[in-house]
RNA sequence: GCGGGUGUAGCUCAAUGGCAGAGCUCCAGCCUUCCAAGCUGGUGGUGAGGGUUCGAUUCCCUUCACCCGCUCCA
């Protein structure tokens, strides 16, 4: 399956096309054709309808470890730039940072401060990060790589004061904190990740803010809100569909990586002992939709994070991610991750921002040894009411991207067989096996032949079934190009009028995956295809 | 961010320093009783900007976008 024929059908028959097209394109940026607005929509109808209002709240769903409550939220692009600071966004996203390759660390480029050393007729410039212990760990880096023991100490001569490796234009001579040649730091680059914008008329720095990097934010500062206007007791999630807004750096791979996309996120509130148990359901229950929504067992996995790759307060996180066609044979990209949060959230919301370095998490103080970012101060744990404790809720994070699971969609759609055409010659025919839940448009009524009356039954038809459905009427042309046509829209049924259905009230359903017709009473059409997208 | 490639009609592909062509699609009409049939007619194009030239889709420069590899990826 190569990614340029699902490409093609996607412009062809508007699913997607390049956004601003007729000015050159822009890269990162894409629009939804008037099929892939419907399926995008159905798309984030379906997360909706199964884990928000379709949510029973009464009984134990299988795998919970109780029952829970589940609440919608709909919150702004653009928050208090407060929110950014305390949720860390705003100092990893925005800041030169320098690579090591060597190491794969990542420092700030104005937080590593060195030396230039010289031993054995070789001149290098040592670094470490800004500090009270930086020359201790300079003086071992440097000993390190000149292997030269601590007693010889005087060996090693130092060439200036420690300064900022602002100050140094080339990396070829500096060697990393943590790194054992020299020249493995990348170039600073600059993490703008956020889109920058001002609220106000005037574009003074003190009216700067952001476009949201995603939406989890909006839900833990309106945790409370929503637990006071509900009576809701914990558990509970809180769900949100959002646009979201990230200057990636290499915008690539057709939807998979834009730089405004649309995520499905929720953020459920349950107490630290029973947190592991929720990650796990929440891990499994969201793995399971995609496989309901009719990705295949074997494009798709769940992929557990190593210890070393989580955050320290977090007892796992788990990527559900798909094997598309665009990546090399054997890897897959991420379609949603599930995070295992802890109360990193809503504590930097109250207290300010926390190190995440810290365990237990402590409050991240800046150089002048007060909090770096400050916390709203508002109180945002939650009172058992039966048993009267009271404790910081630990957080669990299915953040799905609806791009990229429309994308997934398609690509698992995306369908070559052979049918033969009216002479028994075999042709390819492209189909787009979509979930009927997810296909754009549900059913195509077609007259068999424009005569005879066979239009305007067709219609009635149609009109009838355009209440409940979106259907689409044709009758131009031969039948088998009018089928045809919908495969490659992935309609999965098409109902015929013929001669029949005059006297005896009957049309034929056609399925698109089978190509198998039976005749339906047209009294009982609306019926078999409710029934039959409801499977 | 670096290197390589590509850009001609809705799609697949031709051609040329001098009127840019085909097949399919699409549209209209005729015909047509179940899987891209047939006949007739029709719409439609050189990614953008600049330069060289009498004349540029073609040569040169810039730019934009897409693809591949590296880099990166909350």
């Amino acid at each position: 399956m190569d990614m340029d024929s699902i490409v093609s059908l996607c412009k062809r028959r508007g699913f997607l096309f390049q956004s601003s097209e007729i000015y050159g394109g822009l890269q990162g940026f894409w629009d939804y054709g008037p099929l892939g607005v419907e399926l995008k929509r159905n798309v984030k109808n379906a997360w909706w309808q199964d884990m928000v209002s379709g949510h029973d709240d009464i009984s134990t769903l299988p795998g919970a470890p109780s029952s829970y409550a589940m609440e919608g939220l709909d919150c702004t692009i653009i928050m208090h730039p407060q929110v950014w600071k305390c949720s860390g966004h705003y100092d990893l996203f925005h800041d030169f940072m320098v690579d090591c390759r060597e190491t794969k660390k990542r420092y700030r480029h104005d937080q590593l401060n060195g030396r230039w050393v010289e031993a054995k007729g070789q001149k290098i410039f040592v670094t470490a990060p800004a500090g009270d212990e930086e020359q201790a760990v300079m003086e071992k880096q440097a000993m390190k790589f000149f292997k030269i023991r601590a007693k010889n100490k005087d060996d090693i001569q130092w060439d200036g004061a420690s300064t900022c490796l602002t100050e140094i234009d080339s990396f070829a001579e500096v060697l990393g904190p943590d790194a054992k040649t020299l020249g493995t730091l990348t170039e600073p680059r600059e993490f703008n990740l956020m889109f920058k914008t001002y609220v106000g008329a005037l574009s003074g720095e003190e009216g700067a803010a952001f476009l949201r990097p995603e939406t989890a934010q909006g839900i833990f500062v309106n945790f409370k809100n929503v637990l006071d206007s509900t009576r809701n007791r914990l558990p509970m999630g809180i769900a949100q569909i959002g646009k979201s807004f990230r200057n990636e750096i290499t915008p690539r791979n057709f939807t998979f990586r834009s730089r405004e996309f649309e995520q499905m996120e929720i953020e459920f509130f349950c107490h630290p002992d029973k947190s592991q148990e929720w990650y796990r359901y929440w891990r499994d229950r969201r793995l399971q939709w995609y496989h309901d929504m009719g990705i295949s067992g074997d494009r798709l996995i769940m992929r557990e994070h190593h210890k070393e790759e989580l955050a320290h307060y977090s007892i796992g996180t788990a990527d559900i991610e798909y094997a598309f066609p665009f990546m090399a044979e054997g890897e897959f990209g991420e379609l949603e991750g599930v995070a295992h949060r802890g109360d990193f959230d809503l504590r930097s919301h109250m207290e300010g921002k926390l190190d995440e370095k810290t365990d237990p998490l402590t409050l991240q103080l800046g150089e002048d040894g007060k909090p770096k970012w400050k916390g709203s101060g508002k109180d945002l744990s939650y009172r058992d009411d039966l048993t009267n404790e009271k404790y910081t809720p630990h957080v669990i994070e299915p953040s799905a991207g609806a791009d990229r699971a429309t994308l997934a969609f398609l690509c698992e759609a995306y369908t070559e067989d052979s049918a033969p055409d009216d002479k028994g010659k075999m042709q390819t025919r492209t189909v787009m096996k979509l979930h009927p839940r997810l296909a754009p448009i549900k059913a195509a009524v077609f007259p068999l032949v424009k005569k005879d009356g066979m239009p305007e039954v067709a219609k009635d038809i149609y009109l009838d079934l355009k209440k409940h459905f979106n259907v689409f009427y044709d009758e131009k042309g031969a039948v088998g190009r009018r089928y045809r046509r919908q495969d490659e829209a992935g309609t999965p049924y098409c109902i015929t009028v013929d001669g029949e259905s005059l006297t005896d009230k009957t049309v034929t359903l056609r399925d698109r995956d089978s190509l198998e017709q039976v005749r339906v009473k047209i009294d009982e059409v609306e019926q078999v295809i409710r029934e039959r997208i409801d499977e």
